[in-house]
DNA sequence: TCAGTTGTTTATAT
DNA sequence: AATATAAACAACTG
């Protein structure tokens, strides 16, 4: 679930949360907080307000009147609101509870991780090297930091610390719209593969963070890739399944083929 | 039993 | 030094 366009929707749902009380914090799965234990974390989160959220790829910075609690999702962590009946399931991890209701980190997998973080460098420490945010990097940079990789493009793409917010699924999305297959290498790509990469990504992501997740529709890849047969959305031939630079990817042989990669270059 | 799953890190090989 | 690959992390589904 969680890559750019899912973090984008609890980024959403958190800053509807902004200048409320943070609430009473329980802690259900110690082993998600990584740098701090549960009454650290609980007692320095203690009587504090949220404050506006922000955003950096797959990351939620999520900023108090006091300290920054930095989330990563992993493959299957949320933020859910419950405000009218509170009941929890197993996997929920965390809880922040009001009068209002509760907000609570859900991560089925364990995968996800949580930090508490008091300053911006203990932040930047804690997302590591991260690229700048894919929605809405200018296309020079797009392609200066892509390019940077000499790997395949699906790689490239799924590399945060080149442009941070693509994932598996995304990264699919943009490169069937773009029409490159996803084992082309980032030095052999023309100017106009460059360009619609670019514009694909943009508009893929404009409309799957609005959304909050990506849109699982008639007219996109995400929709199609678990069909039986898996069938291209666009032209109606079978989609070719493969790993690609150690993910499941799925692109269209006819739209991403040799045809049209001789034919935009 | 085995394959598969949206993410990242680590070890190992090239 | 970069890149590629597999495994590990963890848990569940079919």
């Amino acid at each position: 679930m969680p890559e750019l366009a899912d973090v984008e929707g609890f980024r959403r749902l958190l800053g509807g949360l902004d200048g409320a009380e943070v609430g009473s914090v329980e802690v259900m799965d110690q082993a998600v907080i990584r740098n701090v234990d549960a009454s650290g974390f609980r007692r320095a989160l203690r009587r504090r307000r949220w404050r506006r959220p922000e955003r950096i790829g797959k990351w939620l910075l999520a900023s108090t009147d006091g300290p920054t609690i930095v989330f990563h999702f992993g493959m299957t962590g949320s933020l859910i609101w419950d405000a009218t009946s509170p009941s929890r399931q197993g996997d929920d991890r965390l809880a922040f509870v009001t009068d209002a209701g509760e907000l609570r980190f859900r991560d089925r997998r364990r995968l996800g991780r949580v930090y508490l973080a008091t300053s911006a460098e203990e932040v930047d420490d804690v997302v590591g090297e991260l690229g700048p945010d894919a929605l809405g990097v200018a296309a020079p940079v797009f392609r200066a930091r892509l390019a940077a990789r000499r790997s395949t493009i699906k790689a490239a793409l799924l590399d945060q610390a080149g442009v941070a917010g693509l994932g598996n699924f995304l990264s699919d999305e943009v490169l069937w719209r773009a029409g490159i297959d996803p084992v082309t290498r980032t030095d052999q790509m023309s100017d106009a593969q460059w360009k619609a990469l670019h514009g694909s990504s943009q508009s893929v992501l404009r409309a799957a963070a609005r959304a909050g997740h990506t849109p699982r529709g008639p007219r996109w890849l995400t929709g199609a890739r678990w069909g039986d047969p898996a069938l291209c959305p666009s032209c109606g031939g079978r989609l070719e399944r493969r790993t690609v630079a150690g993910r499941t990817s799925v692109w269209c042989p006819i739209c991403q083929g040799a045809e049209s990669r001789r034919a935009s270059s």
